[in-house]
RNA sequence: GGGCCUGUAGCUUAGUCAGGUAGAGCGAUGGACUCUUAAUCCAUCGGUCGCGGGUUCGAACCCCGUCAGGCCCGCCA
């Protein structure tokens, strides 16, 4: 059973109604790590809808989160926003600097990535944490924290086995400069907070954004107003003593029912290590759609386990990956699953490939006839007019995406058509002589070198395998390859006539 | 130090929860297609299941130990 079919059908012991969310930190750019979050709750929101539950996917935006530090992208100006909430930071302009346009920091990065998204098919409701805390979504929630404050600073301590300071309180408010940083809570009466910051005294009403819970705390409380049952998310949180094991018993004082946890891996650039927003190490989610079509994205996501790594590579692993959902996409799984000669595993084997296809899928089952490894030669070598006429106008938009991908940086050298510049001395001497003069006097044109070729070895007596090795020789060097005359008719014929010898 | 996750063919991996002859894709090799699609089709090769013990009639799977990599136990999402 596919991960996010069995996701489903444990979520069916729980009830018929699901709220499966995602929350994010819009500190910087989205990458395709974030991707995993999202895709695995859209997933398994898809599969509950498959086993005929009521399912719906919300994307929580930790938009009170504060700014943490001046990250690399960011100019020293920012240092004065340290601790404030990102909503409330202006976005940052093309030096990095703050801007005074309309959008706010968390906007600014959010606004693409959820472009992407549409793009992905993913339609979550969004949630606004900032705006949330605004409206008193978290005021009930966050009076149950400040009342009991000894149980939650239990709680904290003995499943994380850290100890918590002296002054520490459940309930983090802005200060008079607006930031979170510095300031010490000194009493507490509903609705109120009080606090002292830099000497000067203050207090923050909980039903408005005048402060936030701290994450471990703010984490379970949105589980309950929001009312969710399921949530994705990385091993960071997943690890004993982390947020999810402390959330869940917070979310039991809150008196709710936390939700079902689901831990996935990380990924990871190849050869870069993890991907991190701070450090600039990243594929955006739309950097990667202008190379593929979303499917295969998708596929990227539905295909591996949660709890596996992924090592992202836009190169040949992109292609293979593409490839891979192209081939898969164009079985009949149906009909496969009618033969009873199948064992077990490769009946398994056959429901996962079913369920990451399904979940995969984006609106009409379209498939190509064209393998991804097959279109980039074609790209290379025919005009657009050519391809499309031959394979159709639903090739469009992957011709696009492929070129892009062969002009850009992540195109594989290997795939790549390469003239050689000087003669090959490996190459079949005879049979490139007798070529040479048959394509110095044909017209230059696909059809005609392609015919004097044919003639060349018919009239030499040259096996086609042993001539079309030579001629791969001299022009290429390689043994085999892509429709020859095609590439020549696009060289120069003396260019040509010289690497024959 | 404590805990969690991962380790299976050259590469990517399924199978581990419910123990029963190790499955697949890519790549590689060979062949077919009587002028070559990096196409397509067919076939072949390829695995000490990280390592060492134990339980069992039988272990990739359960138990103990061990090695390697990643992560958490810092209000850091």
């Amino acid at each position: 059973m596919h991960w996010a079919d069995f996701a489903a059908k444990t979520l069916a012991q729980r009830g018929s109604k699901h709220i499966i969310a995602s929350g994010i930190t819009p500190s910087g750019e989205f990458h395709i790590g974030h991707l995993r979050e999202i895709l695995t709750g859209d997933m398994i929101t898809r599969a509950c809808k498959d086993a005929g539950l009521e399912a719906e996917f919300v994307f929580i935006v930790d938009t009170a989160d504060p700014l943490r530090k001046v990250y690399p992208f960011l100019s020293e100006e920012y240092s004065k926003y340290i601790g404030c909430p990102l909503a409330k930071i202006p976005a940052p302009d093309e030096n990095g600097k703050p801007s005074n346009g309309e959008r706010n920091y968390a906007e600014h990065f959010l606004d693409p990535f959820l472009k992407a998204l549409e793009q992905i098919d993913v339609r979550p409701r969004i949630i606004d944490n900032y705006k949330s805390y605004e409206s008193g979504k978290f005021a009930e929630k966050s009076r149950i924290a400040c009342e009991k404050h000894n149980e939650i600073r239990d709680i904290i301590e003995t499943i994380s086995g850290r100890e918590l300071a002296e002054d520490w309180f459940p309930f983090n408010p802005y200060g008079h400069d607006g930031s979170l940083d510095r300031v010490t809570v000194t009493g507490f009466e509903w609705p109120y907070v009080y606090w002292v910051q830099d000497g000067v005294e203050g207090k923050s009403d909980l039903n408005k954004a005048e402060g936030k819970l701290p994450w471990r705390i703010d984490w379970p409380a949105k589980w309950g107003w929001v009312g969710v049952t399921c949530e994705p998310f990385g091993k960071d949180h997943g690890a004993a003593g982390g947020s999810y094991a402390t959330g869940k018993e917070i979310s039991k004082l809150f008196g709710d029912n936390p939700p079902h946890p689901l831990v996935y891996e990380w990924i990871s650039l190849k050869g870069q290590g993890a991907m991190s927003s701070s450090t600039g190490n990243t594929i955006g989610p739309l950097e990667a759609l202008e190379l593929v079509p979303p499917q295969v994205l998708r596929y990227l996501i539905a295909s591996t386990k949660p709890k596996k790594a992924i090592t992202f590579d836009a190169g040949m692993s992109l292609v293979e990956l593409a490839d891979e959902f192209e081939r898969l996409a164009s079985r009949d799984i149906d009909a496969e699953m009618q033969n009873d000669d199948l064992s077990r595993r490769q009946k398994v084997a056959l429901e996962d490939a079913e369920g990451a296809l399904r979940m995969s899928r984006i609106g009409d089952k379209t498939e190509s006839i064209v393998s991804f490894r097959h279109l980039s030669m074609l790209a290379q070598v025919k005009s657009d007019e050519e391809i499309i006429t031959s394979y159709g106008s639903n090739l469009r938009d992957r011709l696009d995406r492929m070129k892009n991908w062969i002009q850009g940086p992540y195109f594989p050298e290997e795939l790549r058509i390469k003239v050689l510049d000087a003669i090959n001395p490996n190459a079949d001497k005879d049979i490139t002589m007798r070529l040479h003069s048959y394509l110095s006097e044909c017209e230059w044109d696909a059809k005609s070198i392609g015919d004097s070729i044919s003639l060349c070895f018919r009239e030499s007596e040259i096996s086609p395998r042993d001539g079309y090795k030579a001629l791969y020789n001299a022009i290429l060097g390689v043994d085999k390859g892509p429709r020859l005359a095609p590439i020549l008719s696009e060289l120069d014929r003396e260019r040509v006539l010289t690497l024959l010898g």
